[in-house]
DNA sequence: ATAATTCCTCAACTATAGTTGAGGTCAAGC
DNA sequence: GCTTGACCTCAACTATAGTTGAGGAATTAT
């Protein structure tokens, strides 16, 4: 039984999950402190990892394209099985869930777009009347952008 | 000539442009700072501004609502004619500017939302095969995100 | 056995977009 | 003419998503 490469079976170090999941050593250590990721330590106190956290940390930057927080990309971790393969049913979850998110987000660019096609030129943007001014648009918009009109 | 009503004519003070552009006193000494906006000084060291103001912040939050960063917000604004009011043209060039913008954004949100479509149920997440982990893609994915891959 | 990596923790720092508070000044109303 | 509210500056703090560095321990390679 050799035991030459670096951690065989299904125990990776920090750097080897680094390495092959194409993060920063520093960004497993904060995905572990967040608690997106787990692991166990060696008798040395070093970070052992499943070769499954591979697989959560691809799902992490995939849901972090869609715009996705850490925080909220968490809260859908938390729910899915630690330490065990993501199962068919649990991707297909995240990934209709993270589809719709998308498809909100479109849609309020889309919207966005479509408010600054009608007003080119028009440069009002008066408080009553332009679409990009109107009130009636911030409940449409998107969640976490700060108050922007309130007469 | 009667000087009742705050401040007429076209000097408004920052709580009068917070007021009237629905944003925190704090901000607008903010976008000061940045260089977003300008103004001059009364005798007694206040801010006062110029009404014109309240269009730039205006076009400040709607450039923010199409999630472009204030550096480049900045970057627009600063070719803009300051303390006159935007021309038609002005702001022609600025929607059409942040369309294009926004097109981009919305041309990668659809291409990661297909990616996913076309991935539910594989679960592969494969380095070589699977869309979303493909080298390919980051060419083509928005461009402030963190580096995804490297091999 | 020793040298070179890698790893550990913890604190501090980066950037973005602001907010909050302290301590003090200015302007407006009565 | 004095009190209240609005304003001033500057520093510190919030949150997100990490990165960087110091000082020291563990592992790997020769």
């Amino acid at each position: 039984m050799p035991k030459k490469t670096p951690s065989k079976s299904d125990h990776l170090s920090v750097g080897e999950v680094a390495k092959r999941s194409g993060v920063a050593v520093s960004t497993i250590h904060f995905y572990e402190g967040k608690g997106l990721i787990e692991g166990w330590r060696n008798t040395g106190n070093q970070r052992r990892y499943s070769r499954m956290v591979l697989r959560r940390v691809a799902v992490i930057r995939i849901a972090q394209r869609a715009g996705i927080p850490l925080s909220v990309i968490g809260d859908y971790l938390a729910r899915l099985p630690k330490d065990i393969a993501l199962s068919k049913a649990d991707w297909q979850d995240l990934t209709v869930s993270w589809q719709a998110y998308l498809d909100e987000r479109i849609a309020s660019l889309l919207q966005l777009r479509n408010e600054l096609e009608s007003c080119i030129g028009c440069g009002c943007l008066s408080i009553a009347d332009c679409p990009l001014r109107n009130p009636e648009d911030r409940l449409a918009a998107e969640g976490p952008g700060p108050r922007l009109l309130q007469d």
